[in-house]
DNA sequence: TGTACATCAGTGAACGCGCGTTCACTGATGTAC
DNA sequence: TGTACATCAGTGAACGCGCGTTCACTGATGTAC
């Protein structure tokens, strides 16, 4: 690819540069092959047009890149989220918040797959560098759900039982759809609109309730 | 392990036995490690008892015993729902069948998630040799959701505008839910019956709807 | 303005490792006569 | 009943490969004087 252009070595003091550059190209072989395996030391110092030993400047090992990685997407998603307007309408504003995670999630799809399957190695590598990451995976992205969820309640438009209980609902459910229409793209998908208005009715309007145990 | 204890050699004409221990030594891998990179070709020979080159009896490369496990767990999955009973009354029956479903999905996790990610790869490997193993995929699965849904309706006990929509919610939130306890198990999440409850509650008895399209 | 030098950004060669795969083979066992 | 032999189930040694990682290094560049 470009591994035949030769590239610039970085000025003084901005040798930490080459780390962004270093994670964009691990980035950019998990999105195009789909595995995470491509994510090879070697691999990733070839995409970024340095030499092997290079990496270890700003990494310690090949697996704090996939970490790297990983809590980058997290960091991604959060900010795709934290820009979604509702212009005063809490329902429209859930609907965009949902539509936001779901084109995230299926525009990257391999970043998201990989950051949700290991999460725990962004939050054990990074804890002490990155403050506080333990609360941004994911738990950031749900927190918005939740807060969308309880908007919807106040003003009387809807009814719901537990903000907390219907944003979990509604999260399962869009990380499957994103989930399995990427890896089952051949299943007779309902689109991303019909989707969300199915999932969002259900969640947020339904009063009622027919499910029984398991005992019963 | 197991590599020091001597295996005993097949007897005549029933050297097709070690397929079946290939495909449990290649499964054992999987699971225990929760990456299918520990499936590789002389791994598994090492977990069977044999030497390497005895797996290309049975299969022709690495990748073909990767499809074979998939496989294997598709069939798993479908005799799990298989077996479910109903006694009756099929709003219990959807319970059980769901109560199934997750089952297998949480009890064996990583078959189930590299079985989804990688269907494709059983489809093309296996098509011709074990027949409609497409349909089978999930396919088999998804089919007895949307039955069981259908049959909540013809008794009057409850509505459902479509029971293939319907199924389709009920699976991308099974699916999400699984994976997500799987993979996140450190956020609170509500048990099983709970979940079941809400999204059967949810999916088979509303009517109404609250959703809105981007473009309102 | 010139120059010596410390530092920075990055390199080339080498290491041992486990991998997938190929090859020629071995030794037990069932069968034909 | 004995025996030759084809076949079956599986093996040991070897191959080339890409990998992660270590080491001693190089050459450009900014800075102190």
């Amino acid at each position: 690819m470009a591994s035949d252009m030769q590239r610039v070595r970085n000025r003084r003091g901005e040798g930490s540069r080459l780390r962004g550059e270093i994670i964009a190209a691990a980035t950019a072989l998990l999105e195009e092959t789909g595995s995470e395996d491509a994510i090879t030391l070697r691999g990733v110092a070839r995409r970024a047009g340095v030499a092997a030993p290079s990496i270890y400047t700003h990494f310690p090992d090949r697996e704090a890149i996939v970490a790297a990685v990983v809590a980058q997407a997290f960091v991604e998603l959060d900010e795709a989220l934290a820009t979604v307007r509702g212009e005063g309408d809490p329902l429209q504003r859930l609907f965009n918040l949902c539509e936001a995670y779901l084109t995230f999630a299926q525009g990257k799809p391999h970043r998201y797959r990989v950051a949700f399957e290991r999460h725990r190695t962004a939050v054990t590598e990074n804890a002490s560098e990155e403050s506080r990451l333990e609360e941004l995976s994911g738990g950031q992205a749900f927190g918005r759900l939740v807060t969308a969820i309880g908007d919807c309640v106040q003003p009387d438009c809807v009814t719901s039982r537990s903000p907390q209980l219907d944003a979990t609902v509604l999260w399962v459910a869009l990380h499957g759809y994103a989930s399995l229409t990427t890896s089952v793209p051949a299943f007779p998908w309902p689109d991303r609109a019909e989707m969300l208005n199915a999932l969002i009715g259900w969640v947020v309007v339904s009063e009622g309730r027919a499910g029984r145990d398991g005992s019963s």
